[in-house]
DNA sequence: CTGAAAGCGCTAACAG
DNA sequence: CTGTTAGCGCTTTCAG
């Protein structure tokens, strides 16, 4: 059986007090004392138990980080920009000695709530990567004192998000220096960060004086099966005959092309189009998708720095934080006229 | 604060024991009482406290599957062969409800050991995702009696793998109907999958009468940084003027693309190339690349019931699972004489 | 079928 | 600076 602070405590003749204290740099204990005590902790292989450190302490921290990951179950961790993230947030938040593990995706009917479920395994803080923000559950766990944060749920208290609106505003202006005025923007019409991109696809044509037509918003799903048929549909019908399209995500905007090609339009001679997110696919195949890259590495590592800050009880200034993005030029716009 | 047994015992009218045993549906308790118990359960809200239950009880069970994944802290759970691993493995525990948490990556002088890291938190069981079985701390790892399964641990006693050989010897029946014989074979040289491979292609040469010359295997190493150019070299160099090159994985074949086009090599003109593991990117690319598919759903699956299995001390009948493969025909490979 | 009591490994007042 | 004591929420003998 593994060492307890019992053993080291009759080793160096103390109490199991001192030990703690030790353990937990708080209190006064002598030079000597603490390095004998970490001395016989060392050679003794001793390891502080997690759960009897959350059950005894009035914190009840268990050293856990959870993830909610709300995106399909099928996709879920595999979708690279959610793998990124997390991966960045990992490696941070493992240097301050945290785990990270999945919290479960609660449905609407389960008993359970989020509250238990982070209760039940002494989890200290979360991460909240999600697109779903409509169901009670969800809700529920918005309004729990779990310290938290998010990325891109801009009405959280803690969040972090990309520059999404000069991403699109940035795309707009490749764009026209690339000849084109007729633009469709698909629209996924959720929440917080696809008001912001659509600001940024308005002030771009403002910007670049050409005039908003409402038809050039199309709104169709995010992510989801046929999302790509969908928009491409809508846009190729809303009257303005867009020369390009710019899809929400990368993904849409890969399955997109097949699907323009079924119809006797080639990308990009016969139609440009864009994406988002960045996703290292855009950038291998052929052609390669003009998008706007989010900086995985800095979101995962502000979301560890703001949910860290939070459990140590540290002053926190900027409560969101707004990563620079990157527009990638690529070969799915062509220049015209 | 949460509900404990404690409350359930006092509107219940019944001691701890009692209401503890019914959710751990041991000993024997009257139906009417048992009843009682659950109703004011969920009715108060009650969740187990996994800490607790970790404490008191002999198994020391958290309900906690923890994940050790070995390749670049880079890469990591973004490769995308792994995360769809994890993914499966997730649904799957899931189901009996366990959670997962990441293991971190124990460095060769880290004075902590797995087995500590496992016991620190409760940890029930463990599956392997690694590349890494060189180092000290991963035979620590393998040595404890931790339940534990892997994937590709060809010499682990729980393990699910796929059907390597068979992949690679489908994939030279492919390139030979395609008219090639001048085949060169990128090995990675480490432990049994690439042994097993290495099998496949060998079989492969001699069931289509190829006669097989050892200058076709090129040692290179996996995933690294610069891969593709070292084999690459390597093959262009070994003397049997290959026309077509198989590289270990989708990724490096990908990035020996640009590779061989800095060179003046054009894939599939001049060259063909083909990858392993059939991962998203590698089809939706153009040329798209032929390779052999690994069934990651499946091995998932699998990985969680073996180890699931072992936890619930259920007799195991079979502790190799062996997953079959799909050879995806892509455009890498040209027809040729 | 049910319960009393001890204890898992640790923390947190409170004394000294 | 150090120790005593009680207790976190649960399981587990052992009696009844």
């Amino acid at each position: 059986m593994a060492c307890t602070i019992y053993d080291i405590a009759k080793k160096c003749n103390c109490s199991t007090t001192t030990v703690s204290k030790v353990f937990n740099n708080v209190g006064k204990i002598s030079k000597e004392k603490k390095k004998e005590i970490l001395d016989a902790a060392s050679e003794l292989g001793y390891v502080r138990s997690h759960s009897a450190i959350s059950l005894a302490s009035s914190s009840r921290s268990n050293h856990l980080i959870g993830v909610v990951l709300h995106i399909s179950e099928e996709k879920s961790i595999t979708h690279e920009l959610f793998s990124e993230i997390i991966n960045s947030l990992r490696i941070e938040v493992e240097k301050e000695g945290y785990d990270i593990c999945f919290l479960r995706n609660l449905k609407s009917d389960d008993k359970l709530t989020y509250t238990q479920l982070v209760n039940s395994r002494g989890i200290d803080g979360i991460v909240i990567l999600s697109m779903e923000t409509e169901s009670k559950k969800f809700t529920q766990l918005m309004n729990t004192d779990i310290p938290k944060v998010s990325f891109d749920l801009l009405n959280s208290e803690y969040y972090v998000t990309s520059m999404n609106k000069e991403g699109v505003a940035g795309l707009v202006d490749y764009l026209v220096s690339m000849g084109h005025t007729r633009i469709c923007y698909v629209n996924p019409d959720t929440g917080g960060v696809a008001k912001k991109r659509l600001e940024g696809f308005i002030e771009g044509l403002a910007k670049n004086n050409i005039p908003f037509d409402s038809r050039m918003v199309i709104k169709a799903p995010y992510y989801s099966t046929g999302a790509a048929k969908i928009a491409t549909d809508k846009a190729l019908n809303s009257g303005i005959e867009p020369t390009v399209i710019m899809y929400p995500d990368d993904y849409t905007a890969v399955s997109a092309i097949p699907y323009l090609r079924s119809i006797g339009l080639k990308v990009p001679n016969d139609i440009s189009i864009t994406g988002f997110d960045g996703v290292e696919l855009s950038q291998v195949m052929r052609p390669s998708i003009v998008t706007v890259k989010q900086d995985t590495k800095e979101i995962g590592k502000n979301c560890a720095k703001l949910l860290l800050k939070q459990l140590k009880k540290q002053e926190i200034e900027k409560r969101h934080v707004i990563v620079p993005v990157q527009i990638l030029k690529g070969e799915s716009v062509k220049k015209i006229n």
